[in-house]
DNA sequence: TTTCTTTGTTGGAACGTTCCAATAAATTCG
DNA sequence: CGAATTTATTGGAACGTTCCAACAAAGAAA
């Protein structure tokens, strides 16, 4: 309906301005909603702006107050599925706020991580929600929170940098689910995936041996073994595992991704997950309940941390002198079939 | 290293110039990398602006000359693994060519959809790849390419709009994996999964119906089934499926995630999924090749697709006023387990 | 030497918006 | 009724950048 105005030019609010027969104060009053205007002339001038096919300029309204209304989320890898839901967590609360949610991947590179936070902050980002890559040091982030960016830190943990956090209860949930396993009688029991310069798995792994301490159960090294945290790692991992003269009767993986891994080298190696060896994996994404048997794991909810490290950011934009923030999310246990309770359960009933 | 300046107060072109003994001009000229400047002098300058800690403020820059180097990539569902493999391909070139790309989830959500567009061109969005959310209509559309924004339509053709459009050979691949299961003896089988509202499950039903026809098989309605694009929908699905008294001995799946869902189903049902029922899938994310039975399924190369999709949205940012130009990606053939293939060899071998 | 180029540098005018102070018109108050 | 207030509208000065024309200094060519 709207005809593009003249070749390529774009149409300004002062060409609304003269088309409406007023002045560019009045549009501007329009646009921003600020002021008193007589309500047939806001319609007239809305109207106008509809027949010339006028795109408001963000950048040179930001030159005069820089509320922009958009935050960054940067992820270190997309194509995890547990941070495609934590992101889904972070749009649903920003858009409520009126905020839109500008993501970017930088698939564990720094340097691209670097880039994309430099590109938000320049198009005036409000505040950034950062998953950090891997070898994300805090003092690459001071020069983001200088310029009165507000930023986030979510996920994993960045010790030195004191900015807001939003993580889940790694420790108490990984011991919490070694102690099922425990539990159930198993004693013999590895740690799997994740290398051990991930923050993330510190935590986990400390939770896993505070719980064996506590029990009393001995933990041997060589079943400690470290990989990416792909479904290939874990694959690989637990395949190594397997191949040991003394094997664990159960695994404690470091997420859900290498724990479908190392299941799937289970069935390889011709062993029924949850009868022959218990496998249990952290983080519920969707994909846990969905595969067969069904994965025992730990609940973190991403997107409910989404939701909070959305809700915390915006806190933080509108009252930039506030305290840092922490908020550690609660990590339940999920028991379904791949720890062997439900049949052990069956055989104590039977 | 950098103390922020003053309290609030953003660091400007014309501090940077006062503080380094030189004009806003040359400030400029160091920033761009357009005139000549003596090396000496841009050092210092760099070292100015490192130091007092500069943010380079391009809504401003913007305004003088519209070339931001960002372009958007509005995704409809971030939770499919499918998409996510779509955006890391787009990254990727874009990253090489120097651009950022912003993305936004709109969750089938056409008022979001509309809503992130309209902010990612406010922002000065060079270029916009669009994977359509379901009831986009083409005319929706109008008004992006008004402003001159390049638009590029990705994965869900939408019929009635002359943009650019990167989509895989979906009919062809249909055909091809139907063909698969009839040449392998199957006679009888189902269509599942996907709304039949979506473009994409009428090109797949499409080439599913064209391989039936041309082999001489009965089609029978009662075995095409509509669900959502999901694990459940396609757990669901194959459960009313197999309920049926005359059930099909195999199954075309609209995607990985259906066919996924609708493996489980079986399983459940007590069925050996490539022993007793076929099921193929259509994509080939990653998923497909980790799941136990492996899925066979149609590779349309979703990073592939990616990359062809920003490399041609490059290309239309380039020369706006160059056709829209199309492509359409390969699906080939990917035999793994599920499918039956593997066991029928075996058999024919022993 | 003089003239012509090249190399560096510069002030000022945009760009499209918001905000402020000023004004005109309409309304309320004493 | 005049004064005070409210309502609706307006021009002009920012905002931080880029571009252009101008210019000084230094080399090259005559």
């Amino acid at each position: 309906m709207s005809q593009p105005k003249g070749s390529k030019g774009k149409v300004t609010i002062i060409e609304i301005a003269d088309a409406a027969g007023v002045s560019k104060s009045t549009v501007s009053l329009v646009l921003t909603g600020r002021g008193a205007v007589k309500p047939e002339t806001r319609q007239h001038v809305l109207q106008t702006m509809d027949r010339l096919g006028y795109v408001y300029n963000r950048g040179a309204a930001n030159l005069r107050n820089a509320q922009s209304r958009i935050v960054g989320l940067v992820l270190n890898d997309l194509s995890n599925p547990f941070f495609a839901e934590f992101a889904i967590g972070v749009e649903k609360v920003l858009q409520m706020a009126g905020y839109v949610a500008f993501m970017a991947n930088t698939a564990e590179s720094v340097v691209r991580q670097e880039q994309v936070m430099r590109m938000m902050r320049e198009h005036g980002a409000g505040g950034i929600i950062l998953c950090p890559a891997l070898d994300t040091r805090p003092e690459h982030l001071d020069w983001v929170r200088a310029a009165g960016t507000a930023l986030l830190v979510a996920i994993r943990r960045l010790p030195g940098a004191d900015t807001s956090v939003v993580v889940p209860e790694n420790l108490a949930g990984a011991s919490r689910v070694t102690r099922h396993l425990i539990n159930l009688g198993h004693e013999r029991i590895a740690f799997l995936g994740g290398m051990h310069s991930m923050v993330v798995r510190q935590e986990r792994h400390g939770g896993f041996l505070s719980a064996m301490e506590e029990a009393g159960c001995r933990v041997d090294p060589a079943l400690n073994l470290e990989s990416m945290p792909t479904r290939d790692g874990g694959f690989g991992a637990m395949s190594a595992v397997l191949s040991l003269a003394d094997r664990p009767t159960a695994v404690v993986c470091y997420n859900d991704v290498t724990a479908i891994g190392a299941m799937l080298a289970a069935a390889r190696h011709g062993l029924v997950v949850g009868r022959d060896i218990a496998i249990v994996g952290f983080d519920d994404t969707s994909e846990a309940r969905h595969v067969s048997p069904a994965l025992t794991t730990v609940a973190v909810d991403p997107v409910g941390l989404g939701e909070r490290a959305a809700a915390l950011l915006l806190k933080q934009i509108a009252d930039p002198a506030a305290e840092p923030e922490s908020f550690i999310g609660p990590a339940h246990l999920v028991i379904r079939e791949s720890c062997g309770a439900y049949q052990r359960a069956l055989a104590a009933a039977g």
